[in-house]
DNA sequence: ACCCCGACCTGAGGGC
DNA sequence: TGCCCTCAGGTCGGGG
């Protein structure tokens, strides 16, 4: 579910209930997702004392010079729940602090949770290569169009790549791409300077907006449901095959690429040379 | 270097 | 009611 709006807002509602706050009590009740998760004793006790993210990964420093690394996958969330509620099938890390209890819930365990040494995290294996943070500087046109050299793969399945750009996910991609008026199957060395221009543009304020929405949406969430960063989207193609394009009522196409579903709109986006070999 | 594809998991929903 | 199939917002590693 998370992309990094969903993560980045989750990170902003976890943290008046985790930074600086001691993990009085850990449980660890999975030892596996998508790698080995830690022993709670080496956690239990220690202080928050700063939450990040970066790309798709929420980094949570503790006073030990070490870090827990978690990332949801495809199904995780983070609930904040008082200690009385009854935990869950798929809760596998409970986290309790004086303000809150803090749960990883992950139905599929494609999430993961790592507790590593602060001084390795830059060289970790997991982080090393991620490409630029999307709603920085460093992800500018001249960067993508660099970037984008020699690539014949769909555009789509080249902004989905963490290596070229980090949190850019399956619905945002295609939302992204419907901005910029650009064909998904477009090769990725096809785009024009111009394009890049765009596609970097529309891929900051599709981000940035669903984290104004996502922002929008907070509350206390020990009094409502206890989920975070998620809220109500409003997808202008993702999940809308065969339904009216928003600007110009043409049927949204769909069809899987790099295998993911993908939409788009074949009149708003037109696929230029599509003539094959 | 690039690109493709299977693998990791469970649950929801549709068709019969 | 139940079975069987497909699909789901992510990522990695192996092989061509």
């Amino acid at each position: 579910m998370p992309e990094l709006p969903e993560v980045e807002t989750t990170l902003r509602g976890l943290a008046p209930y985790l930074e600086g706050q001691p993990l009085t009590q850990v449980l660890i009740r999975t030892p596996k997702l998508r790698l080995p998760t830690p022993a709670a004793a080496l956690i239990t006790g220690r202080t928050v004392t700063t939450l990040a993210r970066r790309n798709k990964y929420i980094l949570a420093g503790l006073d030990d010079a070490s870090t827990l690394l978690l990332h949801l996958g495809m199904s995780g969330r983070l609930t904040i729940t008082t200690t009385q509620e009854p935990l869950l099938k798929h809760d596998h890390i409970i986290l309790t602090t004086p303000k809150a209890q803090i749960r990883l819930h992950d139905p599929r365990r494609f999430g993961l949770f790592l507790h590593i040494p602060t001084a390795t995290l830059t060289s970790h294996p997991l982080l090393v290569g991620i490409g630029p943070e999307p709603l920085t500087p460093a992800f500018n046109a001249p960067y993508l169009h660099r970037a984008l050299k020699g690539k014949s793969i769909p555009i789509k399945a080249a902004i989905m790549d963490g290596k070229l750009v980090a949190g850019v996910g399956n619905i945002y991609a295609s939302e992204s791409l419907f901005r910029a008026k650009i064909n998904p199957l477009t090769p990725a060395q096809n785009l024009s300077p111009t394009q890049c221009a765009a596609l970097v543009t529309h891929i900051q304020e599709t981000l940035n907006e669903a984290i104004a929405a996502g922002g929008s949406s907070l509350r206390d969430y020990t009094h409502s449901d206890g989920q975070l960063g998620y809220f109500q989207h409003s997808f202008r193609v993702y999940g809308r095959a065969g339904q009216p394009c928003l600007t110009c009522s043409t049927p949204i196409a769909s069809q899987v690429i790099a295998q993911r579903n993908t939409f788009w709109c074949p009149h708003c986006q037109p696929l230029k040379n599509p003539r094959r070999a």
